[in-house]
DNA sequence: ATCTCATTAAACGGAATTGTATAAAATCGT
DNA sequence: ACGATTTTATACAATTCCGTTTAATGAGAT
């Protein structure tokens, strides 16, 4: 009936990560042995094989490689008690964990997040930079900043506002290439974009057929990288306006041509509403982006 | 780190439901001194109390009440990786849950899944009665029949039709009381509904304000309980049109006069999708739901 | 008021799981 | 081609964890 222990799982879940029982046994802090008796117990229990030996690790067959996401949910679920374990009532401490982006966590959370750290020094963050939607049912995080509505019951939403988007170069570009009008000016200067297109990329291409995509001349899929790449003097590219606005090395052009922006949408599982911690830094993230997307200058109107 | 027995969980849990360390250990197969130990472990762990001890058992405390749904939802990530275990490949084996509102599981599936088990004899069958929507997320059920639009992302989901509701009544009562003739005549006749206004029963109610409910002589909330209340001749109700159709005893009367109909759903984890077990149990099931929709008699335009 | 029945808490012996040590096999690199 | 470094698999010892037993406490019923 439940004669298993789900500590097996948890080992199992290591050796499918690792690859290896001898891995596994390294990241859990067991013995090569004993991950070896956990797979052989599983595999007893199933009645069939759960992997393939090899000499250079442990292969998964099919029926394991289903059991997959079952293991990381029983993870990301234990690891979610661990932290709602650490919340002591009516004070804030512990373990709060948010998922975002990855532009969001590096260009705008910290400065949010460092005060709210500062006024409670027993809480703790944990920063998932990820862009996978289902973060919040799995438990994987406590908070979630997405830029697509979650479309999940259960869930606490905040719709922000849009993030505006801004085409932006350095000066030593601007001055080189002089200041283009219109976004077919373009052609022919240094652009920075999107590698392979994404599928977001895809939908808003479909929603602006008028906005004709240059040709790129430095491409990348990352986000983060794009930004660096326009700080650096690659060429023109397209960045949240908050972030090209206030670094003082980037000008803004092609001001309220660009027609896209980003919805911003902060969601908690239900659950945590009357947590402490966890409501402590919503409250901080709805204000902290409110803000950000707040002190941009407003697209005139064309 | 991660230092603490998953297995620790699973007893916290246990406690958590039976409201004691011996009720916790009876259920667990394990001893109360055991079950002491692993929660002391956890309160060790967490730095606070779980529990405060009584005579008469152990009360949660805030903490431990908002750690039950996660370690509820690990309890049903691992039922599943046990069910997903037991798939052998390439053969319909091991077992699948299904979820489904009472009436449906007991009116209809029995003589859908029959055949199936006879066919597979090495599948085992779970059958969940519940209408709680998120059992799917939670991974509590493989199969989930419903009767409102799963709004999940990552199901594979099957619109079958939608159920048509008659109003039957037994054949003495309508030799008794006399053919209704528009839902006013139901005033003053033995009516069966519900008792306390459930949710979707608003709903319905302000979908469709010219449907004027009578004073039901009957009441129930439990679907199950009006059917067989109108079998056993207690008065004029609604129910399922195929399930009245089929009952010998029964006559159906305000026909095309009744503007409900339960949109009827098959959803599975997308994850199942390339489970022979589960894909078998699915597609039975769509075709026995849409069987039993479609031989009933279509309403005939008033 | 007393008896009975539940509960939790604590001490001790035993069993099961774990770790250590070693062998065997194969892959990767030189 | 051969050595070095992986890996898994097996035998044995030790520690940890569990169960049994006991005591203590309080609630509920007669």
């Amino acid at each position: 009936m439940d004669t298993q222990s789900w500590d097996y799982y948890r080992t199992f879940l290591a050796v499918l990560e690792s690859g290896s029982l001898s891995g596994a046994a390294r990241r859990l802090g067991l013995t090569q042995p004993t991950v070896g008796r956990h797979i052989e117990a599983l595999e007893r229990d199933a009645g069939q094989q759960l992997f393939t030996r090899s000499q250079r690790g442990l292969e998964p067959t099919d029926t394991a490689r289903a059991m997959k996401p079952l293991a990381e949910a029983m993870a990301a679920s234990a690891d979610a008690m661990r932290r709602a374990s650490s919340e002591t009532r009516d004070e804030v401490s512990g373990s709060v964990r948010i998922s975002a982006s990855d532009v969001i966590s590096i260009e705008v959370l910290p400065e949010i997040l460092a005060p709210v750290m500062a006024a409670y020094p027993r809480l703790e963050l944990e920063l998932s930079v990820s862009d996978a939607v289902e973060d919040l049912l799995n438990r994987k995080a406590d908070i979630a900043l997405r830029l697509v509505e979650p479309s999940q019951a259960a869930l606490v939403v905040r719709h922000i506002g849009n993030i505006p988007i801004g085409c932006f170069a350095r000066q030593d570009i601007i001055a080189r290439f002089g200041v283009p009008q219109t976004i077919g000016d373009l052609r022919g200067r240094p652009t920075i974009g999107f590698d392979r297109e994404l599928s977001y990329v895809r939908d808003v291409l479909e929603a602006f057929p008028d906005f004709a995509v240059p040709g790129f001349t430095f491409r990348s899929d990352s986000n983060l990288a794009q930004l660096a790449a326009i700080r650096a003097g690659c060429g023109f590219g397209l960045c949240q306006r908050p972030l090209g606005e206030r670094d003082p090395a980037l000008t803004e052009v092609l001001h309220g041509q660009i027609p896209f922006h980003l919805p911003l949408w902060i969601a908690m599982h239900e659950d945590l509403r009357r947590s402490p911690r966890c409501r402590v830094v919503f409250d901080a993230l709805v204000k902290g982006m409110t803000a950000y997307i707040g002190r941009t200058a407003p697209i005139k109107a064309s």
